[in-house]
Formats: C-alpha cells, sequence, structure tokens
DNA sequence: CTGTTAGCGCATTCAG
DNA sequence: CTGAATGCGCTAACAG
C-alpha cells in the first residue's frame, strides 16, 4: 500500500504537504502541487480514508434510522438525503430496524461508537425521553414522525391538517359515514392524523363513531383485512380514508372483492402519493407528502446542525397537498 | 471523550488489556475482565470505531451499489443483504448510482479509499473489463446482472429460462403475436431475456417479429409508452412479454386505455414478482426472482471472500419461477 | 508557502 | 495471563 509518506519521498517534500495538497490545495504552490499530483499519480496512490478519520475524528458517514427501506415512502426520502448527502461528501449507512424497536436502539448506539456524524431517523417509536436524550447528546434529525419533545430538531408536514383535507374532500362529496384506517397508535402522526379525521366530522356536524376507526399498520394487507372488517358492519362506511397508499390500495381490492365499485359504491382517499397512487386502477386520490423534499430538507438541517456545532431547535413544517384522483368520484358525477 | 486509557487507570490495567477485554475476551482472565468491564461502565466508555478500523485497516463496512434504491426490486435485495451483514456484524453503506454510470465508477473508487471492505453491486453497466479489474483487485459479488467475464463471483437467476417460461406460457395460452417490452439492451441481462423469448418462439415455429420487440428502461411509463406504440401497429400483437412488473403495470394501463381489456382480449406477463404484482388489478403473471434470497447469497458469498481473501471464482444460479395470476387469463376460460 | 513534531485511539507484537 | 513498546496513515500546530 502506498501512503503519504511514500509519495512524499518520490516528490521531494514532506509528507504534511502531501496532506495538504488533498486536504487544503489552496495552501500549496502551484508548483509544488503539480509535483505532488504527478508523484501520487505515477504511484497509484490514494488516500486512505481509515486515517483520516481517526485523525480528524469524523466519518462523513450519516445514519439513516427506518422501518423498512423496501417501503417506497421511505425509500424516496432516503434519495432526497443522498443526493444532499452526495453534494457534501457524506455518505449514507442503512440502518433497516425491520420495525423492530430494539434494532432502533441498536443503530443509534452506532454513534457512541463514532460510526457516524450524525443521524437521521424516519421512525420515533422507542421512547421520546431517549430519543431527546440522543438528540441532545448528538447530531439528530428526525424525518415524518416526531415526538412531542419540543427539543428534537424535526422536519414533518402537518399531519393533522393532512387529514383534515382528506376527510373534508370525502364529506365534501356527500359521505356522512366515513370509515378510517390508522396507522399504528402509538405513533404520533397516526394520532394527529386521527385528531384531523375527527376534527373534520366535527366541524361538519358528523357524529364520531368509533366503530369506523381502524387501527392498521400501513401495509396492503392490513388495508384489505380492515376494510374487510368494515364492510361487514350492520351500518357500513360509504367512504374511507386510510394514512396511506398502501392500505388505500388494499382497500379498494377489499371492496372490489366485495362486489362493490370504485368509485361508483365507494369512496376512497389514501396518504403519501407514493408512485403506484397515480397508476393503480381507479387512481388514488391522496394527500402527497414531499417525499424527497423531506429527505432533502432532513439532510440540510443536519448539515446546519453539524457545522455550527450547535443544536438548533428548529422544527420544519412542509406543505402537504391534496391530490384528487379517480377514487371518489366527482361532485355532480 | 474517555478512551481506553482512561478505563485502564481506573482498572489499574494496562491499555492492552483492556484492549482484548473488547476485542478477544477469552485471552483475559475472569477477574480482571470484570474490573475492566466495571470500570468501562462507570466511565461510560464506548469503543471507538475510527481507531480500531485504522489499525486493523478494516471497516466492518459494505457498499451496495444499486441504480434506484426506491425500486421496490432492489430494495428487497438490499434487505436480504442487509440481514446476513447485521449477523455478522457488517454494515450497510448506499451507494445509489441513479442510473449513471458516472456515479457508478465513483462509487467504486471509494473501495481505493478503504470506506468498505467490500461491495455488491447490482448493477453492472459500466465496461466489463472495468468491472473485472475491480473484482480482481477488491471483494466484489456481482448480483442479478452479470457480465460475460469469467471472473467476477456472480448471484443471478437463468434470465434466458426465465424469460422462456414467460414465451412459453403465452404461447401454450394459444398467442401466436407476442410482443416485449425489453429492459435497456446494454444491459446483459435484458440481452439474454431477450435470448429467451425468441428461443421459445422458435422452438414453437413462430416467426420472430422485430416490430414486436421495443426497449424499455424497467419503469411504468417506459411499459405505457411502448405498448401504446405495439397498439397502433397494423398487425397489432395479442400478448406482452415486459422484462419488468412496473413496465407490465404499465402496459396493461395503456391497453385499458386502448378500449381493450385484460386479460379477455390482451394477455401480459411481466418479470420480478414485486409486491404490488400480487395487488395489482388485474394480478399479475409474472416470472418471479427471489429477491430477498439473492441479497442473502450475495452477501454470503462475499464474506466467504472476505475471510478466505481469495476471490473465488463463483456463480451462483438460482431458481426463477412462473407465477401465474390473473393477466394471461387461464386455458379453457 | 513548507517542514518538523506530535499525536488521534486502538491492536499487536514481544517479553515476562 | 498481563504489560511495555510500537505504529496504523494521516492532520494540525507551530516555526521558519
Amino acid at each position: 500500500m502506498t501512503t503519504m509518506k511514500d509519495v512524499a519521498k518520490l516528490a521531494k517534500v514532506s509528507d504534511a504537504t502531501v496532506s495538504r495538497v488533498f486536504s487544503d490545495p489552496d495552501a500549496v504552490s502551484d508548483k509544488t502541487k503539480q509535483i505532488v499530483l504527478d508523484a501520487a499519480d505515477e504511484l497509484n496512490y490514494e488516500l486512505n480514508v481509515l486515517a483520516r478519520n481517526l485523525r480528524k475524528m469524523k466519518t462523513e458517514i450519516i445514519m439513516v434510522i427506518l422501518p423498512d427501506i423496501s417501503n417506497p415512502f421511505f425509500s424516496k426520502i432516503v434519495r432526497g438525503i443522498e443526493s444532499v448527502a452526495m453534494e457534501n461528501n457524506y455518505k449514507i449507512l442503512l440502518g433497516d430496524t425491520k420495525n423492530d424497536l430494539v434494532l432502533e436502539k441498536e443503530y443509534l448506539k452506532n454513534l457512541d461508537q463514532k460510526y457516524a456524524d450524525g443521524v437521521i431517523s424516519l421512525t420515533a417509536r422507542i421512547d421520546s425521553k431517549l430519543i431527546r436524550e440522543i438528540s441532545e447528546k448528538y447530531n439528530m434529525v428526525l424525518a415524518c414522525e416526531y415526538i412531542d419533545e419540543a427539543s428534537v430538531p424535526t422536519v414533518s408536514i402537518d399531519n393533522v391538517e393532512g387529514a383534515y383535507k382528506a376527510t373534508k374532500h370525502l364529506i365534501n362529496l356527500g359521505h356522512k359515514r366515513i370509515a378510517h384506517i390508522s396507522g399504528p397508535k402509538n405513533v404520533i402522526l397516526s394520532q394527529d392524523r386521527l385528531k384531523g379525521y375527527k376534527k373534520a366530522l366535527s366541524d361538519h356536524n358528523i357524529k364520531i363513531d368509533g366503530d369506523l376507526i381502524n387501527e392498521g399498520d400501513f401495509g396492503y394487507k392490513s388495508g384489505y383485512k380492515n376494510m374487510s372488517k368494515l364492510l361487514k358492519l350492520d351500518k357500513a362506511p360509504t367512504a374511507v380514508f386510510a394514512d396511506s397508499d398502501q392500505m388505500a390500495i388494499g382497500a379498494i381490492k377489499a371492496i372490489k372483492s366485495h362486489g362493490l365499485k370504485v368509485p361508483d359504491d365507494f369512496a376512497v382517499v389514501g396518504f403519501d402519493n407514493i408512485e403506484i397512487a397515480s397508476i393503480y386502477e381507479p387512481s388514488l386520490t391522496t394527500v402527497c407528502q414531499p417525499m424527497y423534499e423531506i429527505g432533502v430538507k432532513a439532510m440540510q438541517l443536519l448539515l446546519d446542525i453539524l457545522e455550527k456545532k450547535e443544536r438548533e431547535n428548529i422544527k420544519i413544517k412542509l406543505e402537504s397537498k391534496l391530490i384528487i384522483r379517480d377514487s371518489c368520484g366527482y361532485k355532480n358525477n
């Protein structure tokens, strides 16, 4: 293996100068720079990042913790993160928790060992006290999910508002019995969306019926199962608002199996606007989260924190938007 | 920051002993081990991975290079990789090339800098000579895609055979004019699937018609566009075999827009068996690739290479399977 | 602008 | 089983 020493010897300069050529080129005269570069080239020299990491006590690696990388919602966010990370010479270490709280904690511990300079977590299901502690000790940004603690920098949409828009849309179309398939109840964003759903109903003088509220897990199957249950109700709903597009699509499948047509007999609204939402038939009316942008902003925020070395208790709220497609039908239709 | 030195001082042992407690516990007596552990605990000591990495000249990080992490096909493979990696204390560094050859090369260069101990590449579009070179110099496994060079360890299915099965299925259902929407032609697996498609036709005395063969890029939109073209042909096809489920779904959408029904008027076969294939309506007949298993095997193979320090020119072939669902109809229907 | 000096925190010899 | 000594390859102070 060739080291800076070797290059220095060949170029007849000190190894400090070689180091400067690679880490702070402007500090070296053009002439010696060229000599060093040539020597490095001749020896096929490559910088050893390991040594630099130790010396600088940083890795230029960001850990991204998420529940499931094969969920398109999360992977889109990751792409946003990666694009900004790359521009700034950071790399992404993947922490797929498989929805496992133990793993979530374990990944967070990697920070202690200096594996990564910071974390972006797309999940926050471990107790919020622990998250706050970690965010105080290390460089951390929470995205999508968030916790009540004021001190953790967060990038997300307003979930109450998003759910409100979705529900109101169904109300405007004339629906009175509107079901809700929520995400896991221990996740705060599910709680918020439930709030938005309830508020929309209340605001329009529709009584909230607990039977119409089911808890899912964001996946296709859970949408199917929960919708099947809802359809068996004595007073079955005529519309459903699901907390993810995948559950919405699962729900549509259940509705079709039940012999009903979407949107003719039943209206469905999803959440997220993942790619398949526009491809599926009927195409899905859904609350669009700017996934890529969430990733971008989260990484930018983390970079700020990394550079200023001070945590800023920033909460960035991005806009969600109701995208109207075919799964609800249209007024006066 | 607390170091081994601090722990050593508190425990009244040498720092070498502290090191042994964490890297080779059996080499230390139970008694001193306990003393050290207690001291470490008291000081909240955490091993500094950076220093260890430099000393051992390894990172326990594997880089995974792929075209697009938000493509469910790749992200499923990543999950397989990660599960094995984790068991063996390796971490995954993400290298999303965005289908960009320049990035593909750039990521590969990270190996030179010792960012990662090895690579698993799910893409091989840069020239094969370079890939062979890299694989000879470093620890590398190719998965899914592969190149002709005999020397690169590879995990994949038999694409010729998979395509053959798909095409033959359509032939068995009575179709004579069978279109093919292929992946990018510069990718060897596309070439292989084209071979399988052609062979199936030839074996059943159906003339190959170049007009029926279109090149796509694996995405939804490209399936839609290519199918739209095919439907405008004077002698339009009655069935299509697409190189990805996403293109197949795009094709179905085009067929429906054209006023035809799937499977009644038109049969469609996809490739991969991603999750949406079974959810979409009509559910998709497709060639199933064992994505998770590909990831698992690829990581296992890489571990072998890493441990034995010798490249083994292994080609692992996994089974593909035709999954029959609703998008082609059924015989005597 | 460049060289000298001194470690970063750990793992590995080699003695004992 | 344990300690002392050494250096992985690089960067950062400090002089000059």
